[in-house]
RNA sequence: UCCACCGUAGCUCAAUGGCAGAGCAUCCGGCUGUUAACCGGAGGGUUGCUGGUUCGAGUCCAGCCGGUGGAGCCA
């Protein structure tokens, strides 16, 4: 056996005799001759056997490998344009071949399935190739978040999963049972991150968050990922020149580290090229008055109905589309009004019906992709807001102890890994960005 | 919670109220450059469940179950 090589390098090997040991993703034969399109988990490499290359035990066991059969291939690595695989271009000239197992009549065929046949089988769908390229992705994205903000001064803090109070709304929560009393499965972590903050100055969490809302759009998941940056001393305008920077650096590093990935899902790059700082900065006043416009100039009627807006109502989906097809970049859409968002949003001075909050949306349809504010600072401004919100001041006292021991202005926003995901990725469901999806209706596998 | 659509072979789908069908997958045979190869042959069915209308129901009606897409809500 010859070195083990991982196929993603396969490139360098050009010329010598490697071992690969994966599964078989693709077969395809001509009598004499049969070409294994072979995954060892890094990429995917053709190998071609042919008769007078191999022993005959060896070129007859080719003959009856299986879709997903496990194997150990050696052989020479050549440069080929007709190679398909990631990255292709390269194949393998087979010289030896081990079956590890005969896989069983594999359920998966290279044709088209069903959404639901394919969830049922989530556990071997991840093999696919789209669902694999996907999922490296998220691994990329995952750490491009951890390595900029370690590299930038915030402080991984995470926040407690299991948590006494709702974070933000307490019809979407989860209940457990926590020793005989009530607890709820965290919706975010912000509130801790405010204490955090006043000890560290910069920090983040990063962990799972649950919703139990009834939502059944492409969008939603009952458990994502989320990474919740957290800033004392700054304030919106701070708050947007960071994400900018973030989002770009998870842009681009992408695109550095995973092009054969993307290639494989057929995304268009150029729009991902043009992902760079300022970011556009439109105002809610603006956006609403953008979406009016729209209203006016389609003939379409449902288009219209869809889009009907009044000032003080949160956008929808139909609103969050129609603007971001405005621009070919993120954009930031800021203030707000304080009714339709969080309690503990800053208002604005002079002008209290709207908060310093700021959603950044993703272009192409993909929505919104982070939500932030300033929070309140003022500790009784904050006691008004909680009594106003109509929840127990009492789970709230640890909270307005941060506005009473040297409270300062500052702010944080909270980034959906699944739908930066799907959004990088050119993917339309969230669901195929997570390797074992949680939704309204799913639980297996 | 509301609206729309779907449920037939392992998979993807077809079948005017009148014999249950195709492609892929599987099995057998052929082929030295395949790209979801191709060519020939074979096996494969409680049409989601329950009830109803009818001479006759995959098809029509009612209820239920499961799923998908969207709205609301959200990252």
């Amino acid at each position: 056996m010859a070195e083990v090589i991982q196929i993603e390098n396969i490139g360098q090997y050009e010329g010598q005799e490697v071992t690969i040991r994966g599964w078989l993703y693709l077969k395809t034969g001509k009598g004499k001759l049969q070409f294994l399109r072979v995954r060892d988990g890094t990429g995917i490499a053709q190998c071609v056997v042919f008769r007078g290359e191999v022993s005959d035990e060896d070129f007859e066991a080719a003959r009856e490998l299986s879709q997903e059969s496990s194997l150990i291939i050696t052989g020479t690595v050549r440069r080929d344009d007709r190679a398909p695989g990631v990255p292709g271009g390269y194949e393998i000239g087979v010289s030896h071949l081990e079956v590890v197992q005969i896989a069983e009549p594999y359920p998966i065929t290279p044709k088209e399935h069903g959404v639901e046949f394919l969830m049922d089988h989530r556990h071997l769908w991840l093999r696919s190739s789209r669902q694999w390229a996907t999922l490296r992705i998220r691994a990329t994205v995952i750490k491009a978040i951890r390595d900029w903000l370690d590299d930038h001064g915030y402080l991984n803090l995470d926040t407690p999963i299991i948590t006494p109070t709702a974070g933000e709304n307490t019809t979407t929560l989860f209940e457990v049972n926590y020793f005989d009393e009530p607890a709820y499965l965290a919706q975010t972590g912000q509130l801790y991150n405010e204490a955090n903050i006043m000890a560290f100055g910069r920090v983040y969490c990063f962990g799972p968050t649950f919703r139990a809302e009834k939502s059944k759009p492409r969008r939603h998941l009952t458990e994502f990922w989320m990474v919740e940056p957290e800033m004392a001393f700054f304030t919106l305008e701070d708050l947007m020149d960071m994400e900018e920077q973030f989002v770009t650096y998870i842009v681009r590093t992408v695109l550095e580290k995973r092009r054969p990935e993307l290639e494989l899902l057929e995304r268009d790059v150029s729009a991902l090229e043009r992902v760079e700082p300022p970011f556009p900065r439109i105002s809610y006043d603006e956006a609403v008055e953008r979406i009016e416009r729209t209203r006016e100039q389609t003939d379409d009627p449902e288009l219209k109905e869809l889009l009907r807006i009044e000032w003080g109502d949160d956008f929808g989906s139909p609103h969050e589309t129609e603007l971001t097809r405005q621009f070919d970049k993120p954009v930031f859409v800021y203030h707000f009004p304080t009714a339709a968002k969080a309690f503990y949003m800053t208002p604005v001075e002079g002008r209290p019906e709207v908060c310093r909050s700021v959603d950044l949306l993703a272009p192409e349809g993909y929505g919104e992709i982070t939500g932030g504010s300033e929070r309140i600072w003022d500790v009784d401004l904050l006691q008004r807001r909680i009594e106003e919100f109509g929840v127990d001041p009492a789970a709230y006292r640890w909270y307005l102890d941060l506005r009473r021991y040297g409270s300062v202005p500052h702010a944080g926003f909270g980034l959906g890994v699944e739908r930066t995901v799907a959004w990088i990725c050119g993917t339309k469901h969230i669901r195929e960005t997570i390797p074992f999806p949680r939704t309204l209706r799913r639980m297996y596998p």
